[in-house]
RNA sequence: CGGGGCGUAGCGCAGCUUGGUAGCGCACUUGCUUUGGGAGCAAGGGGUCGGGGGUUCGAAUCCCUCCGCCCCGACCA
């Protein structure tokens, strides 16, 4: 067993706080509820950036960046948004060293300013659409901090575009829920429950709220990636008005969508397992270390064919020779796997006498033989491979995990853990009755599915919808 | 915001009960030997004991007070 980190099954919560830390994915911040996101973990970000950022543009979407403070009048314009972020907005009172007249949010998200924004340069149907999004950070006071998951600061995208009319602000709003969808399943390996949000988990001012929700390795779920139809309500309470091709002034219709580091976190939560961390080949900042084995007088032949081999692969993988002389081969292999590096190529004296190198593959623990000939071509393989292999396993267990229910105690045999399909009868009380009894809540109304007409889980009530019901983070 | 835990070297901890020169393991530095799953020996460096106040000849230790952090629940990406 793995010295440094508590096992999974044992303390789960402990075993993803030694994880981030151990891994050097984050370090705790002088200020509560704040982390500095260290290089391994901000790499991984990058790659995350990268790919949404291609989709975005893919789909005529171009980047911007909006001020950090937001003058209170214009947080406080839409009435359900103000209502729903006040609580954890920090706010600035003193600049220069003088109060300031009107108090200044450190904004919670944007679509406050953008709208301001917004209102002043749409006037006509021909400066629609607007489709514009900004990576940036966001600050919401929370009580209760975990790194990544839930901090008080994080960095995220947020689009906020304009359309003529409400079907293509709908089709916008399913068009960014597909590029996050696809960015779970293309490159972080995370199977997920697409899904339209209750209206008690709905954004605040949303008319609605589309979800994507992952099933974490102790059994809860997290909101991956969320992408809201805003109807016209920040339209109307920003003015953003244009005339029309047939003389009449409209309000355009909006939209918001976001995903934020908290995917760090189900990244690590999904795969991590007593080992540490496992790293799906597309984001791992390193897909491929070769460890060498120098036994005796062998350390000269050894290195240098491990010198000559990180040079055959580096034009194809993200390779990293670990020459380190102060470390031992099994040392090595704890830190790296403990890393969740894909894949580990092991060469000894046995190897060069083979014509070989060992290959150790992290999703699976199996190690197996190369032939030193082909390598450029077989290292590739096994990445993609291990890719596969990732999303599989996520996804069997997804499957074992969701559970269909006609009464919400059976949720609690299976010890809440899972994702519990069963019809809703739409009134909040019976939401509010199962989140008191049990901590789940609706995580969403999984789309394409159809209630049973079996009753409402809670009530027993006529079916209105079909559920999700989990424990979230 | 409730419940619990904890602040002593970079990390993990002992010392506190019963006040008397601040310790252990890991990590770090140097040297030698090692290397197929967390190496060994030797010699070193490193401390406002979370802050403030009090008691005392003397406080890591006793008293008061403040601060911070982590974990678990209720609210939120």
């Amino acid at each position: 067993m793995l010295k440094a980190i508590t096992p999974k099954s044992e303390d789960f919560s402990q075993w993803y706080t030694d994880v981030v830390r151990k891994a050097d994915l984050m370090d705790y911040a002088p200020v509560k509820g704040f982390i500095v996101i260290r290089p391994y973990a901000y790499r991984i970000w990058e790659f995350i950036q990268k790919y949404l950022d291609a989709r975005f543009q893919a789909t005529g979407h171009e980047n911007a960046y909006f001020p950090l403070l937001i003058p209170e009048t214009l947080l406080t314009r839409e009435a359900e948004h103000v209502e729903g972020f006040s609580p954890e907005v920090a706010w600035v009172t003193v600049g220069g060293g003088e109060a300031l007249s009107e108090r200044l949010a450190i904004r919670p998200t944007s679509e406050t300013i953008v709208g301001e924004m917004y209102s002043r340069w749409i006037h006509s149907y021909r400066d629609l659409p607007v489709l514009i999004n900004q990576w940036s950070n966001v600050v919401r006071w929370e009580k209760a901090t975990r790194p990544f998951l839930r901090t008080t600061e994080f960095l995220w995208q947020e689009g906020h575009t304009v359309h003529r009319t409400k079907a293509e602000a709908l089709s916008e709003t399913e068009q960014q829920l597909e590029a996050y969808r696809g960015l779970l399943h293309d490159l972080l390996a995370i199977p997920a429950v697409t899904g339209i949000k209750s209206a008690g988990e709905r954004f605040a001012g949303a008319v609605q709220t589309y979800t994507l929700e992952a099933l974490m390795g102790d059994g809860r779920a997290l909101q991956a990636a969320t992408s809201h139809f805003l109807g016209q309500n920040f339209a109307k309470a920003f003015n953003i008005q244009f005339l029309d091709e047939d003389g009449v002034l409209k309000h355009g219709w909006t939209t918001s969508w976001g995903a934020s580091t908290r995917l760090l976190g189900g990244l690590i939560m999904v795969h991590g397992d007593d080992r540490g961390l496992r790293l799906p080949p597309l984001v791992a900042p390193i897909q491929v270390v070769i460890v060498p084995i120098a036994k005796g007088g062998s350390g000269e032949p050894v290195n240098a064919y491990c010198q000559k081999l990180k040079e055959r692969l580096a034009p194809h993988v993200r390779v990293v020779f670990d020459a380190r002389d102060e470390f031992t081969p099994g040392y090595k292999f704890n830190d790296w796997e403990m890393r969740g590096v894909p894949l580990r190529l092991e060469v000894g004296p046995r190897d060069l006498a083979a014509g070989q190198v060992t290959a150790a593959r992290r999703d699976i623990g199996a190690k197996i033989a190369l032939a030193d000939g082909e390598l450029e071509v077989t290292v590739p393989q096994l990445l993609e491979d291990i890719q596969k292999s990732l999303y599989e396993q996520a996804s069997a267990k997804l499957r074992a995990e969701s559970v269909p229910i006609h009464d919400y105690h059976e949720a609690m045999e299976h010890d809440r853990r899972g994702f519990f399909y069963g019809d809703w009868c739409g009134e909040q009380v019976c939401a509010d009755r199962l989140q008191e009894e049990t901590s789940m809540t609706i995580r969403c109304l999984p789309l394409g599915e159809e209630p049973e007409d079996s009753g409402c889980v809670i009530c027993q009530g006529p079916s209105r919808h079909r559920a999700v019901f989990a424990r979230a983070y």
